[in-house]
DNA sequence: AACACGCACAACCGCAATGCG
DNA sequence: ACGCATTGCGGTTGTGCGTGT
């Protein structure tokens, strides 16, 4: 106590990331690895504080995280684990390795409370810690609407995601019928700039003033003539920054390996480990995989309610 | 066209937990 | 065992954008 918060000392930036201080966090990160956290904001230059970097790269940059539309499916889950585990945002994050606490978070403030208080008018939605039954009903409506041709692949892994470290979560992958929506650093990278292209008067000034990392970018990216500031592909970011491919940098510390064929076999071959090794599930993994593992199925089947 | 309003989400803040010498 | 530094987490705020008037 009584020591300044790191962001508060004079010459640190506040406010949102620019293109340019996410480049040159994600090529940091690229190099070093994520972690000492302390070190890049001096070794990059970058005018913000350490705590700054690790969130923007956990919560924005990191590959793995899926954006966007919350499926209906998940929406399920925040609503069932949200009922069981209270504001645990990271615990929650646990079981839905795409998406960071603070966008379930988010969700949850901008959209999933008011939809059970709509449903529950006088309850607090506060109060829904505790599997009271009236969240189960809310819980087990919102999974009937959520009618899907979706199937969980329910599988156990032990995440080594520095950020839930050792703690012992579920995948629930959809089998993908759709493309797989786990996103890149690149890719992320490559949304954000293409929308700061498209909507910012900045980005002009920032193309002539760019060094040659954003010169990279910038021809990716804009092409004379090409309106839609489209970045060709993710491919030739992807080449351009190697970004998962990279097998000699720390990325074993992430839970969000992008290799999912060798993901699937580790599951297998964990799961065994797992059963021959370690404790029983908890509860919490007892009750989404047993006999509510089996509800949810059910849920699913059951006439629209709203 | 201009303004007000509400929403969504990125980012920040402060405290707690953990790691380390 | 202690104190400091670092990291993690949950709550809150700020800002940009879309929509309605």
């Amino acid at each position: 106590m009584g020591r300044p918060p790191c962001c508060d000392k004079v010459g640190i930036k506040k406010g949102p990331w620019t293109p340019e201080e996410d480049i040159i966090l994600v090529s940091y990160i690229q190099e070093h690895g994520p972690g000492n956290w302390r070190s890049v904001p001096t070794n990059t230059g970058l005018l913000r504080c350490s705590k700054s970097c690790r969130l923007r790269w956990t919560n924005y940059l990191r590959p793995g995280i899926k954006r966007g539309n919350f499926t209906p499916h998940e929406e399920g889950m925040i609503i069932h684990l949200q009922a069981l585990l209270g504001n645990k945002w990271a615990a929650i994050a646990s079981y839905l390795p795409q998406r960071t606490d603070n966008d379930i978070k988010n969700y949850w403030n901008t959209h999933l409370k008011k939809k059970i208080k709509k449903f529950q008018p006088g309850l607090d939605p506060k109060m829904a810690s505790s599997s009271d039954s009236s969240t189960y009903q809310f819980v087990s409506k919102s999974f009937s609407d959520r009618k899907s041709s979706n199937t969980f692949d329910i599988s156990t892994t032990k995440t080594t995601d520095h950020h839930h470290a050792s703690s012992t979560t579920l995948n629930l992958n959809q089998s993908c019928s759709t493309p797989t929506s786990y996103a890149s650093s690149t890719e992320n990278i490559s949304r954000l700039l293409e929308g700061w292209m498209r909507s910012s008067p900045k980005a002009e000034k920032f193309h002539q003033n760019n060094s040659s990392t954003l010169e990279i970018f910038s021809t990716i990216g804009t092409s004379k003539g090409n309106t839609a500031h489209h970045f060709g592909s993710n491919e030739e970011l992807e080449s351009i920054l190697s970004f998962d491919n990279m097998s000699n940098i720390a990325w074993e510390k992430s839970s969000c390996d992008s290799d999912h064929q060798q993901q699937k076999e580790n599951l297998v071959h964990e799961r065994k480990e797992r059963s021959e090794n370690e404790p029983p599930l908890s509860f919490i993994e007892n009750w989404l995989l047993g006999e509510n593992g089996g509800q949810v199925e059910e849920m699913m089947e059951l006439p629209q309610i709203f």
